[in-house]
RNA sequence: UCCGGCAUAGCUCAGUUGGUUAGAGCAGUGGACUGUUAAUCCACGUGUCCGAGGUUCGAGUCCUCGUGCCGGAGCCA
């Protein structure tokens, strides 16, 4: 039996234990055996590190245990930690004990290769693999270095309520749900209450999941995906790229510093990486409307970017970019127009390089009541779901920005993944509700 | 919603101009091996060929419809 009061063990933290005896607890993500000496790669959540289990270390009972483990059984081991340069990792433990608490029976996920819905049906175990543990550690890292940017310049969190009455960019679908017999919707932006936020903190940001019920099937949608969104009260749109730059840097460099291994394991071409630590260009829409005429596409002033006019234009570039200035037109009802140009919107967007699309989109908010109470109308929306927000143009209405992140499509760019649906511990797309 | 592609063993796939008994690798099980790195070697198994209908002497293969998945467009982060 496995001894009480044993030193455990985390294989992150395994050289701390040099020499030491050690308890590891874990799952088995591969073993195998040549005759009296078995080589198990446990895995315990933090890492994976090779366990050498020798007939004479562990005597004839224990082996004869050890021969029944199966792919992803648990089991808790006792060794001594030593560096040995033929293990992965430079470490390994010579297993005087071992103890199995569950034998798991064909286990789906197998060493070898699998397509990409089998593995989703399976993403509850799918979760425990190599690169989908330093995917989602990357993911995690992404957050926490979001928060702690926000943190340290005074920002404070208030969250925005997932259920509402409105809609607040009239052209996205909405998940409409009962509500006491009455209908809501699931939030497709934080921004309306992030304005509030904003007039009674001055500097807001909101972290939480948002809906869309678009019907998109591409490497770039899901219908549940989680966005932050600050909103900076007298702040000026130049002064709103700066804030999504500076922010954009700083993700880089946190992941570039903490989440190296992980990077490695997903083969992540660092040096191009890095190339987004440099200043981002910033070109007006009408500038990005000439660049792909030059490129000899056909384009109107006025119409929307699709995806392959944002990929012409991104390409010419190593790092990010920042379009601003958009058409009104095809703009949400709360930007506010460049009083150098009402034709135009003093909005942004960053599009991410190496094919990425949009991951940042802003602007500077129009502060004028019957300019807002004109575009609601123009779109078609219902005054009275505004009212409230028109509050805060009736009481202290000031220039403000903000802008919004889509936390999975930065996953997918910083770790270069084909698909946004491996950033997201459970993704949720048009025909994927399960598991 | 529109356009294109795919569907064969638990998984990844092959399957010729339509031809008689549908195959491989991996995984799994048993055995050999004290330094393996997705170990190797020997032995053993598995099929609603996505579903329905049609053409044909004969369909995994051709046709029609349906379903599911994948990619793209639109929309967006």
């Amino acid at each position: 039996m496995v001894k009480e009061k044993m030193n455990i063990a985390r294989v992150n933290r395994i050289s701390e234990f040099d020499g030491q005896t050690v308890q590891l607890n874990g799952w088995v993500y591969n073993s195998r055996r040549s005759g009296k000496i078995g080589f198990l790669m446990l895995r315990d959540g933090f890492g994976i590190i090779q366990c050498i289990v020798a007939k004479n270390d562990v005597g004839e009972d224990k082996f004869e245990e050890f021969k029944k483990i199966t792919q992803e059984s648990s089991l808790s081991i006792v060794g001594e930690v030593v560096k040995n340069e033929r293990a992965p990792g430079g470490f390994e433990i010579i297993t005087a004990d071992l103890t199995i608490h569950h034998i798991s029976t064909d286990y789906p996920i197998s060493p070898k290769e699998h397509g990409t819905d089998f593995l989703m049906n399976n993403r509850h175990l799918w979760l425990r693999s190599k690169r989908q543990h330093s995917i989602l550690k990357v993911r995690h890292e992404i957050i926490k270095a979001t928060r702690d940017f926000f943190d340290s310049h005074d920002f404070t969190l208030v969250d925005s309520p997932i259920f509402t009455s409105n809609a607040a960019e009239g052209s996205t679908t909405l998940f409409s749900t009962d509500y006491f017999e009455e209908q809501a919707y699931l939030s497709q932006t934080g921004q309306l209450y992030g304005e509030a936020s904003a007039m009674a903190f001055g500097r807001h940001y909101n972290f939480g999941p948002t809906f869309r019920a678009e019907k998109s099937k591409t490497r770039r949608h899901l219908t549940e995906f989680w966005m932050v969104e600050p909103e900076i009260a007298f702040c000026e749109i130049e002064e709103d790229m700066e804030w999504a730059e500076r922010l954009i840097h700083f993700i880089i460099k946190r992941v570039l510093e903490n989440k190296r291994a992980e990077l490695d394991i997903l083969e992540r071409d660092i040096p191009q990486l890095e190339e987004a630590l440099k200043p981002f260009p910033r070109i007006s829409y009408t500038e990005g409307v000439n660049m792909l005429k030059e490129g000899g596409i056909d384009f109107e002033w006025g119409d929307d970017f699709g995806a392959p006019h944002e990929t012409f234009i991104a390409e010419k570039f190593e790092q990010p970019i920042i379009v601003h200035r958009f058409p009104a037109a095809i703009k949400a009802f709360y930007m506010k127009r460049d009083p150098e140009n009402e034709k135009v919107v003093l909005g942004m967007d960053i599009l991410a390089p190496e094919g990425y699309g949009e991951i940042v989109g802003g602007s500077e908010r129009e502060t004028r009541i019957d300019v807002l109470e004109e575009r609601i109308a123009e779109e078609g929306l219902n005054q009275e779901d505004f009212d409230w927000f028109l509050d805060l143009r009736r009481f202290g209405s000031v220039p403000h920005s903000g802008f919004g992140m889509g936390i999975e499509r930065v996953v997918a760019w910083i770790c270069k993944l084909p698909h946004v649906r491996e950033t997201i511990p459970f993704p949720r797309m048009m025909g994927r509700l399960r598991p």
